[in-house]
DNA sequence: TGGGTATGCGGAGGCTCCTCCGCATCGCCA
DNA sequence: TGGCGATGCGGAGGAGCCTCCGCATACCCA
């Protein structure tokens, strides 16, 4: 479920596989990287690279794939550990400590988020997937309001972390995945 | 107060100006425009249109800069028709207009708040002072919370729109700023 | 195994961005 | 008014983005 089905021919097969792999490595020596330069690494053509990745976004995202997976299984660990309302905000941050190790390789991941490409795509999907996870847990509960949608909260997170990458940085963050949070937890139980 | 101070000599102020004339027209055309081609219409050199404004954005910016103007002084005026925690919500739906316009003239604007780009500029700060104004009419009031940045809130507001505007839209980023207001407003007043 | 065709490959080319530096022009001062 | 130094101009050029299409190759079927 977590990989698309592989193209047909081998070809394809082995230089969707090069190009990632290229790429990784580009990518994760922190520079911009231009995208002739991964294709040239890779031992193929550029057009093969375009093919197969029609978007710079299509190629990060591909390669932070996985760990983006990892990112949002993380949901039900933190449910385990935290009741659901401590629980969403430690998972912002690790989508904060995610994206900022992204940003450090690079600013690739930066421009993912920040640009408003992850849009439809599979990220942006998983993600929605495991805050409404954490919601499912703290609404039957009485600690996460019941009106607010995932996809709006997944929106808000991406939203911060967009607004802040160039200026403000991690604090101002901080303080606006709490905001977020004070507006999530329900109300009227504050003791 | 407004503007910065002209360029020195006649023929850069004259060229200064005739490019913002052209970009003006070029920007309203609604499609994506080459800077080459805007620096053509003005009848200059391209070298010319990089030195008065070195970035995209600078242009941009300085272009919009009277209508964002305009903007921010309606903090005052909104404040008069209504209690603060109203008149903050109606600034951000302002806001939203203002954005959106400028969208529908072409992606330069969206291109400006959707990168992060209104960094430490001009505009990020004129926005944040309007905010300030409300809050400091809401925090006395006892209806907007005290420990709450006017900076945090404009970050917020700049994040929704960049997280929205590829897809989500208005809607989304209508209930977004919803959310961000539950948690600007002051609690225990609800009655 | 061999032939035909869908599929994929590659890079030239057109476009834009942005920089850099020699030349022209302005405006001051006598 | 005329000369000179600071300031501004302009466009060539290097680099990256992305597209497009003729050629090569892998896979299917007999």
């Amino acid at each position: 479920m977590v990989d698309e089905q592989p193209p047909r021919r081998a070809d394809a097969a082995r230089n969707r596989a090069r190009l990632l792999e290229a790429a990784r490595t580009a990518f994760a020596s922190g520079e911009s990287v231009a995208l002739e330069r991964i294709a040239r690494a890779a031992g193929v053509g550029i057009g093969t690279l375009y093919r197969h990745f029609p978007t710079r976004e299509d190629l990060v995202e591909a390669i932070y794939r996985e760990e983006l997976d990892r990112l949002c299984r993380s949901a039900s660990e933190l449910l385990d550990a935290a009741p659901p309302e401590v629980a969403l905000r430690r998972w912002m941050d690790r989508f904060d400590d995610y994206v900022a190790t992204k940003h450090e390789m690079g600013d690739a991941v930066r421009a993912l988020f920040a640009s408003g490409a992850v849009k439809l795509s599979h990220s942006r999907r998983r993600l929605t997937e495991a805050v409404q996870t954490i919601l499912d847990a703290g609404v039957p509960a009485g600690t996460l309001r019941a009106d607010v949608r995932a996809d709006d909260i997944v929106a808000s997170v991406v939203g911060a972390f967009a607004a802040t990458s160039l200026e403000g940085g991690r604090q101002q963050r901080a303080r606006m995945l709490d905001l977020l949070m004070d507006a999530v937890r329900a109300p009227g139980l504050s003791g």
